[in-house]
DNA sequence: ATCCTGATTTTTTTT
DNA sequence: AAATCAGGAT
């Protein structure tokens, strides 16, 4: 392209890349299917392709959606498309599937019925009202928790099936039962102008299916869609992606052509090795079929890794192999072995925590920096004994996830006191600010409210502002309640928002001059009283709630800052920040080691990097032992250790405090699946049985030590009886869920079921197949 | 309406 | 071990 104005950038933009990631990068019209294995620069493929879309005309910056998984990432990749093109990338489309969701329902939601100030409802938020609906249908809390209908729910709006469709495929009475709360859900949900985090998604795909016109508004002004970690798609998303760029595979089942007219520029990049979050309705089925969807689809694949050691790979490459199907890749990188895998089996967490913490001193002693070293876990709760060492040794440290800054209770109630002033029907905030602070409005009295709100079909606000219209309300609560709207009315018109603020009026209604996020919010912490009443607390930790809500001013004021025009501010600012994830709070500057689970740390990348708790029950997770879940576990443990550049250490506890109680568990399996010589441990603590395996410096868990032990046959001594509830048989012979066991024909396994009668189930590694065994009888034994 | 207490549950993973 | 919840006493 000599006559490209931009030719000399273009070269500039090619120049430093490998041949496939140049492929992928020139690519022109039409479906780019990027298999991008860990570490293969695939953020950098997509930054330069939009780079390159626009310098070669084939799409201005406001005709590209880009899809990216968390909001830093999009922050990330805007800031890299910016320095590649050397200018601001205003008006293109670069966030979360979420949050451009809630922005196209911003513009077109009121074609379902809901206004533009639609509020966003959280996972905490949509589990009360899913417990609400449960009540009102009259399910047995005691058998059905909240959360599990809630993930039922949630499963089927990735699916995009609606309460009727739901129902229509209940097989079960428990289904039965869930389609009944769906139903009240959905409906609670529309008649407060609410959507949860599904609806977002959903909603989306209902606007673009039910309205042509919006649908080829939004297919045409995308030239080009491109979209990160696409193994990590739900089907909601993948029909999204379908009705904007059109293609996508039939659906006989439901009897009609889904396959749509369209441009077909989209470009994927993923690795379903990295598929992580089929929990959340991801469908690795997405990548793995993209090119059903998309015959003509060029494919891209790229191996060559410029993060880890040779080491590392090797140790990823094993692992992951114990996977069946996938696509096949091998990820393969010029910098060197490197150092040794480092693994250690400590006593219990407290052991393994200072052990960590002892490695990052040292490592800090040598030289490195704090902000190179990630701490991952499985599971949120594992931080805690980490954190506590780490501030006894007075280790700078930040920790991703857990406990969101957002989810605070009160974060969460000053938000919700804007919520309810943007959205007058928003039930759930009114109920959580009604009486926070303590204003004599019990739950009786917002009882009252609510339902007669939902008799006359009004807004909770409009109801709540004439209180002496609400029957059985006493004297005394109709005073509070006054009291309290009269504050919200104050501070509702410092929004500018004059009228009644009635669904459709508002958008209509004459404004005045809008105050400013944060000034809005500082009137509400102290015309409410909420301020107030936590200086009365004087405790270090209502302290502590003050500052975050000063904190939370500080974002509003950014918010002021940045904000285009005051139209619609507030409603902006409240979609945004509930979208905001954890991941996106992370920090990259300063000093911090940072701990977090190994599920947030994807897409990231650490010098060095732990992975604690390799242990079975934690890491593969004990609720996730079955075949399907245990793979998605492995490719877990993949991201893990693909996070690492150059140095992995792995740790475990043979005890560990779990609900207060101890638990007992073997090494990780996927440690063992790590090729020998790959790992180093040092050897004070070699197996009892060291003789065996002369030369096998690992601990008794080693692949050649294991087989030592079978051969030196340990379970002949006087197999115990194996009836379960027989008091006085000895402790080891029961075996428990999740017990690594060896058995003498069939290898190692674990065991998957105990059943009546003294039968195990056990689940083998060498075939994956699962047996029945009579404990009592069956040559197994408990792994040692 | 609010506070207290004992029972029960929680820990996968997150936009 | 910690947090949440239901039920009952005040």
């Amino acid at each position: 392209m000599p006559e490209n104005p931009h030719a000399e950038h273009l070269q500039e933009l090619l120049e430093d890349l490998n041949e496939p990631q140049r492929e992928a990068v020139t690519h022109g019209e039409g479906p780019l299917l990027i298999l991008a294995g860990a570490g293969s620069g695939k953020t950098r493929v997509l930054a330069h392709r939009i780079a390159f879309l626009i310098y070669t005309d084939q799409a201005q910056a406001g005709e590209i959606l880009a899809i990216t998984f968390t909001n830093k990432a999009a922050s990330e990749m805007r800031e890299r498309v910016e320095r590649l093109l050397g200018r601001a990338t205003r008006g293109m489309w670069l966030m979360t599937f979420h949050a451009a969701c809630a922005r196209i329902l911003r513009a077109e939601a009121q074609r379902l019925g809901y206004t533009r100030q639609f509020t966003i409802y959280d996972q905490a938020d949509s589990r009360r009202l899913t417990k609400r609906s449960a009540d009102a249908v009259g399910v047995d809390p005691k058998r059905y928790t909240p959360a599990a209908i809630q993930n039922q729910i949630s499963a089927a709006k990735n699916l995009l099936r609606d309460a009727a469709e739901y129902r229509q495929a209940a097989a079960s009475p428990f289904e039965e039962m869930v389609a009944d709360v769906y139903d009240v859900y959905e409906r609670d949900l529309h008649r407060m102008n609410a959507m949860d985090f599904d609806d977002l998604l959903f909603r989306t795909v209902n606007v673009l299916e039910l309205f042509e016109d919006v649908r080829e508004r939004y297919a045409s002004a995308f030239a080009h869609v491109l979209v990160d970690e696409y193994q990590d798609t739900n089907h909601a998303q993948y029909r999204l992606l379908q009705l904007l760029v059109g293609g996508g595979r039939q659906e006989p089942a439901r009897g009609r052509r889904t396959s749509l007219p369209g441009h077909r520029n989209l470009a994927v990049v993923g690795d379903d090795a990295q598929s992580i979050y089929s929990f959340r309705g991801a469908d690795v089925r997405n990548i793995l079929e993209f090119q059903d969807d998309f015959p003509d689809a060029r494919v891209v694949k790229l191996e060559q890794n410029y993060r880890s050691t040779e080491t590392i790979l090797s140790a990823a490459n094993a692992v992951i192999a114990n996977n069946r199907g996938g696509i096949a890749k091998r990820l393969w990188s010029e910098l060197g072995q490197g150092e040794q895998i480092q693994l250690r089996t400590l006593e219990d967490e407290h052991a393994e925590a200072r052990f960590v913490v002892g490695e990052i001193e040292r490592l800090v002693d040598e030289g490195a920096s704090r902000a190179e070293i990630a701490v991952l876990y499985r599971t949120n709760a594992m931080s805690r004994v980490i954190e506590d060492t780490l501030v006894r040794r007075e280790i700078a440290y930040q920790v991703i996830g857990g406990t969101k800054f957002y989810e605070r209770a009160e974060v969460k109630d000053a938000i919700a006191y804007l919520s309810l002033i943007a959205n007058p029907f928003d039930v759930v905030s009114f109920t959580r600010v009604a009486n926070s602070p303590r204003r004599g409005i019990g739950q009786t009295s917002l009882a009252r409210i609510i339902s007669h709100a939902e008799a006359l079909g009004e807004s909770v606000w409009q109801v709540a502002a004439e209180p002496e219209l609400i029957p059985g309300l006493g004297a005394a609560a109709i005073k509070a309640l006054r009291r309290f709207m009269d504050t919200m009315q104050e501070l509702r018109s410092m929004t500018g928002v004059l009228g009644d603020p009635e669904r459709g009026e508002q958008a209509a209604a004459p404004r005045a001059a809008a105050a400013p996020i944060a000034d809005l919010l500082e009137a509400v912490l102290s015309h409410t009283g909420y301020v107030e009443a936590l200086e009365a607390e004087r405790t270090i930790e209502a302290q502590g709630r003050i500052e975050n809500l000063q904190q939370l001013v500080e974002v509003g004021r950014e918010f002021d800052a940045i904000a285009d025009d005051d139209e619609g501010a507030l409603d902006v600012f409240l979609q945004q920040i509930a979208l905001v994830a954890d991941a996106d709070t992370r920090s990259d500057e300063e000093g911090l080691v940072t701990l977090m689970t190994v599920h947030n740390a994807k897409g990231l990348e650490y010098p060095i990097v732990f992975i604690a708790g390799c242990e079975e029950g934690v890491f593969p997770h004990s609720r996730a032992l079955d075949e399907g879940a245990l793979e998605e576990e492995r490719r877990l443990f993949y991201v893990g250790l693909t996070r690492a550049m150059r140095q992995v250490y792995l740790s475990s506890a043979r005890r560990r405090a779990v609900f207060g109680a101890q638990a007992y568990g073997m090494r990780s399996r996927f440690v063992e699946e790590i090729p020998f010589d790959l790992l180093e441990e040092p050897q004070e603590r070699v197996f009892r049985a060291g003789a065996l395996g002369a030369g096998l410096a690992r601990t008794g868990f080693s692949n050649g030590v294991r087989a030592g032990v079978a051969a030196g046959g340990s379970w002949s001594g006087g197999s115990p009886p194996g009836r379960r509830g027989s008091e006085t048989q000895p402790a080891q012979s029961s075996f428990r869920l999740g017990e690594d066991v060896i058995h003498a024909a069939f290898g190692d396994g674990v065991v998957t079921g105990v059943e009546p009668g003294g039968v195990i189930v056990v689940r083998f590694a060498d075939d994956g197949s699962e047996r029945k065994l009579m404990a009592e009888y069956a040559p197994v034994v408990r792994r040692a």
